[in-house]
DNA sequence: ACCTGAACACCGTTCAAGT
DNA sequence: ACCTGAACACCGTTCAAGT
């Protein structure tokens, strides 16, 4: 019931230098963007002891600033977890363009499924190699779902991109199926589960050990393309 | 470094008619069987609010027991929250197992590959209808790994299962790879990432609404495994 | 043998008061 | 406009003391 009116202000500019001011600079009453360093102290967690190690009191603390000061510029712990989601999501998008782009051209990796491969598999190695980011992103429990607007759409394009590049793909006579949205949902399932399985640590059952977890990716990813394509090569 | 040092006591019956005793029968003292109701009111709250709104204090507010008690029998959240994730595990594998033997005779589902595929189709429809229990089983949070031998050991065996399935559909020509271990690793990342979508919230986004959910995972399963059969049938 | 109830060290969140 | 610091209502967990 309590509307935090926010207004469209616009962010301070850096301060120009302190050092050389008249003013006691010993420890600034106002923080610089305390705001920024509450997402970087809560990412800093986050890396260290997983989404629930990150206490609002914690983040606090390393920014140096009393337990109620967060609340001036996140209205709840949610609030901070959904910033830091976004910009984990953001990285995660950027770092899956940029392996598109680098995709080779004019090789089987050009063709629609091919870059539908590419995108598979920079997907699986970002999880791996990101683990505890991919859970903050993957995990509803931190965003309220109303203020999440920024992971939604950045999510949001990605999935537009499978999507478009199954459509090229179905056009070129690549795929065996025509229910194309049966087939993005199951390769999301594909690549989430496998992703989620080394969160919640069910590789060691499976005898996927750390290193052998990229391989694996792999692995079923093309096992699953190769279900997908319309002329399956035999294993080489 | 405190070791409970658990006998292997057998567990007391339960107290014939109470009613007509001549001790004072208001309030017992001693609980009946306090870590069996532990056990019930944490599964009574995972069901309300998730596996998250557990808590040892309000578990032991509904079994009308002080905020210590719990302790004599769990030593901790992580423990209560093991057992109740035993609980959950024990009624999954009844149920699959039961969908499987109920699998009709001597026909196409009775080939390994429909069993197979009896499999898949019981656990999505298991972790669609139990959402909160499939969460508490599935999330590493839940149980310490050293305790959680219960959950392993009904784990291992479902996992056992496939394994033999899997063979014996190989053993009779109805896969395309001898990769066996892939094979099942990517049939688990299929239906674990349709399970994990639906408890994270994201098919909203996807354009499953809640009553497509059992019918998607059916679509999906399909589509894996004409993948990985060696005939695929062109759609019906 | 099992439970109580007070205690401790933590949380998230609020709010007057300070600068 | 932003931050402090005390306060409140919660946790998980421990431990003497009760029955």
């Amino acid at each position: 019931m309590r509307s935090s009116a926010k207004p469209p202000s616009a962010k301070l500019p850096a301060k120009p230098r302190r050092r050389t001011a008249r003013a006691p600079a010993a420890k600034p009453y106002h923080h610089g963007d305390l705001r920024r360093v509450l997402i970087d102290a809560a990412l800093q967690l986050v890396g260290e002891g997983g989404p629930d190690a990150v206490s609002v009191r914690e983040a606090a603390r390393r920014a140096g600033v009393s337990p109620g000061a967060p609340f001036r510029h996140f209205p709840s712990r949610d609030a901070l977890m959904n910033a830091v989601a976004e910009e984990a999501q953001r990285r995660f998008r950027a770092e899956i363009e940029a392996a598109l782009a680098e995709a080779p051209a004019s090789t089987p990796a050009n063709k629609p499924l091919g870059r539908f491969r590419c995108l598979g598999l920079a997907y699986l190695r970002w999880a791996m190699r990101n683990p505890t980011h991919f859970e903050i992103i993957s995990s509803r429990r931190f965003f309220d779902h109303d203020e999440a607007a920024g992971v939604s759409q950045d999510n949001a394009e990605l999935i537009d991109l499978t999507e478009r590049t199954l459509a090229e793909a179905f056009a070129q006579g690549q795929l065996r199926s025509a229910d194309l949205k049966q087939v993005q949902i199951a390769g999301r399932a594909l690549v989430y589960g496998f992703a989620r399985m080394n969160i919640d640590g069910h590789f060691p059952r499976w005898g996927v050990a750390g290193a052998d977890a990229e391989r694996t990716a792999e692995a079923i990813l093309d096992l699953f393309i190769e279900g997908i394509a319309k002329v399956p090569g035999k294993s080489a």
